[in-house]
DNA sequence: CTGAAAGCGCTTACAG
DNA sequence: CTGAAAGCGCTTACAG
C-alpha cells in the first residue's frame, strides 16, 4: 500500500479508475464498465459513478485499457502518400466514421514503396490496433503474413479484386480505364496516348493504362507505351509533360492522364500557350476532383468516389471490430465517367 | 508459472520481451535497452539480443512500453481541418519529422471547433503521447489547462503570438494582411474588398482582414465588413462569391480572398464569364498553392512557408522530448508576397 | 448486476 | 555494464 510516488516524481499526479472507485464507492470493475459498457451497470451505479468522473475529471488512460485486453481504440490506416488529395479524401471519409465510434487513426504514408509498408505494418502492428485498412491489394509476403496472424479485421481500399486478406473496398482501375477508351473513341479520336508517372509503384494507374490498351486493340488502333516521368504528380509535371509528349509524338490527338492533377496542368498550360483543347489535342483525366469542373475547357474524368470509399470501409471494419458485421466482405464501389468540354 | 493461455484464447500468441530474453540468455531489461539505450549495452551482449530478435522476430509492444514509462511515442496532432490543403501540407512536414525521429502521430480534426478540440485534447491524452502539436494560440481554458497539466512539451503552430503554452512557430496573418493591402493600393486600387468564410471560427482569416483594413485606414481608403459565406472554402465557392460580391458591390475593384481556393475559383469563374482580371476586378488569396502559378492570369498571393512550418515545429518538439532542446520557444517563420498577374 | 484476484508486456529505480 | 523486484492502470475470466 506504500505510494511509489516519492520513486517516481515525473509521472504526473493522474486520476485513476482506482480514485473514481473509492470517490463512488464501487468496484474498479464496475467503473471500468460505466466507461465501456454502461448497459451492463444498473442505473444506480452508473449515475454514481458517472458523478464521481464528473467531479474528479477523470480520464481513462487508454493505453493500460489497450494491454490489458490486447486491443486499442486505434486503426492502423496506412497509405502510399499524403501528397495525393486522392487519399486525403479517403482519409476523410475514415475520419468520419472512425471518430463517431470512438476510434483513434493511426496514419502511415509508404510513399509508394512496399518494403516500407512491410516496416510500418510490423511497427504498427506494436499499437495492437482494433483493425487495419491499407490502401491495395498487392503487398509483400510477409506483411500479408504478419496481418493475418495478427488475428485483426483486415481492409484493403482503392482497387476491387479477387484476393483479398480480409475484406476489400474498391473499384476496377482496368474497367475505369476501358471506359474512358471507349469515350474517347466514340468520340472520334484515333490517336490516344496515356500520360502518368511512377507507374510500376502506382500500378493502379498502370491497371488504367491496360484497360485503355485493351479498349485500343478492340477497335485496332494505335497502341503506345504510355509516357512517364520518375516524379510525383502534380499540376505543373502535366504541364511540363503535354508539351513534351506532344513534341515527341505530335499525331496524338487525345491524351488520357492517369489522374486529375497532372490533366488540370495540362490543360491551364494548353490555354496558355493557345493550344486548343479539345480541338488541338483532347485532354482527359481521373479522379472527378472539383477543379475540374472549373477549368475552361472543363474536364473530362472519371469520378471515383474517394470519401464514400473512406466511410464505407470503415463502417465495415468497425462492424467486424464490434463482431456485428456479415454478408459481403468485397464491395465494389464504381466508378462514373463524367464529360466535360475537354474531349 | 503457469501458463495463461487456456484463459485468453484470444490472445495472439506474441513473441515477448521475455522470449528474446530466454533466448539470448540475458534479463528482459537488458532486451529492452538493446531496443531503446542500445549504447548503454556491451557489444557481445547486444549482438547476442539484436540475433535473437531477429530470429524470434519480435516487435516491441508499444503499448506496454507506453504504459510502464507513463509516454507513448505518439505525438498529438491537432488541426482545424482535413479539407483544407494549408493543413495536410504542414502535416506532411510533421510526418518527415516524426517518422524519421521514430514517433507515430494522432491526428485529430477540431472543424474549427474550440469545445471539439477540448474534448479531442482531453480523450486524447489518455494515449500518454509525448507531446502534443495545435494549431492555434486559441483556445478555451481548460484546453489550456489539460494541456499544461499535462506536463508534456506543447507546440502551437500557425500565429505567431505572444503567450503560447509552450512552444510557438508560425506567422503573422495580420502583418499578411497588411502586405497585401499595401500591394493592391501600391497597384492604384481604391476599392478593395475582403472575401472569406465561417471568419468567427477561422480567426485567422479575421486576422488578415483586420491587417488590410489597417492598411485602408493608414490611406484613407473607404473600410468594407468582409464579404462572407457560411460554408467551407472551395474553389466552387470562390466562384459563386465572386459573382455575389460584384453584384452587390459593383463599384470594387480589388478583391483580396481568404485563401487560395477560393481566389482560384474566383479566377477561373471571371475567366468563363468573360470578366476582365485585373482590368475589371483584381484578385488576390493567401497561400502560395502551386495551382495559382498556373491560372491565367496567375494569382497573386502570399506564399506561406507550409511544409517547412510543420517540419520547424515538430523539430524542435522532438527536441523537447528528448530533452535536448535550448534557445528560442516562439518562431516566426515568416511569409512572402508572390506577385501574378491577377493584380 | 457486482467484485477480488491475476495478469497484460513493458520500464523504472534501484543495487551491484 | 547488468539484473531482480515492483509497478504502470487497466481488463479478463471467473464466482456469486
Amino acid at each position: 500500500m506504500s505510494s511509489p510516488a516519492s520513486r517516481r516524481p515525473a509521472r504526473p499526479t493522474t486520476v485513476t479508475l482506482k480514485h473514481v472507485a473509492e470517490r463512488a464507492g464501487v468496484s474498479a470493475i464496475t467503473v471500468s464498465r460505466v466507461v465501456n459498457t454502461p448497459d451492463l451497470v444498473s442505473d444506480v451505479l452508473r449515475a454514481k459513478v458517472t458523478a464521481a468522473i464528473q467531479d474528479l475529471g477523470y480520464v481513462p488512460n487508454r493505453v493500460a485499457g489497450a494491454l490489458a485486453s490486447a486491443e486499442s481504440r486505434a486503426v492502423l490506416v496506412i497509405v502510399p502518400s499524403l501528397s495525393n488529395a486522392v487519399f486525403i479524401e479517403v482519409i476523410q471519409g475514415i475520419q468520419d466514421v472512425l471518430e463517431v465510434a470512438g476510434y483513434q487513426m493511426l496514419l502511415g504514408n509508404t510513399q509508394y514503396d512496399l518494403e516500407r509498408e512491410q516496416d510500418l505494418v510490423a511497427a504498427l502492428l506494436g499499437w495492437s490496433p482494433a483493425g487495419v485498412i491499407l490502401a491495395g491489394l498487392r503487398h509483400t509476403e510477409r506483411t500479408r503474413a504478419l496481418l493475418k496472424s495478427s488475428n485483426r479485421p483486415i481492409m484493403e481500399i482503392m482497387e476491387h479484386g479477387a484476393r483479398p486478406i480480409d475484406m476489400n473496398v474498391g473499384l476496377s482501375h482496368y474497367k475505369a480505364g476501358e471506359s474512358m477508351g471507349e469515350h474517347l473513341v466514340s468520340r472520334g479520336y484515333r490517336e490516344i496516348g496515356f500520360i502518368g508517372g511512377r507507374l510500376n509503384a502506382d500500378y493502379r494507374a498502370m491497371h488504367r493504362f491496360k484497360g485503355l490498351e485493351r479498349c485500343l486493340a478492340r477497335h485496332d488502333l494505335r497502341r503506345r507505351p504510355p509516357f512517364t516521368h520518375e516524379c510525383k504528380s502534380s499540376a505543373q509535371v502535366g504541364a511540363e509533360a503535354l508539351m513534351r509528349t506532344l513534341d515527341a509524338a505530335p499525331e496524338l490527338d487525345a491524351l488520357f492522364f492517369a489522374n486529375d492533377d497532372l490533366a488540370v496542368g495540362a490543360l491551364l498550360r494548353a490555354q496558355r500557350e493557345g493550344i486548343p483543347v479539345p480541338g488541338r489535342i483532347a485532354i482527359a483525366g481521373f479522379n472527378g476532383f472539383g477543379i475540374g469542373e472549373l477549368v475552361q475547357p472543363s474536364l473530362t474524368t472519371i469520378v471515383s468516389p474517394r470519401q464514400r470509399m473512406g466511410q464505407v470501409a470503415a463502417t465495415m471494419l468497425v462492424a467486424r471490430i464490434r463482431r456485428e458485421a456479415e454478408g459481403r466482405h468485397r464491395v465494389d464501389i464504381g466508378f462514373s465517367l463524367r464529360v466535360g468540354e475537354s474531349t
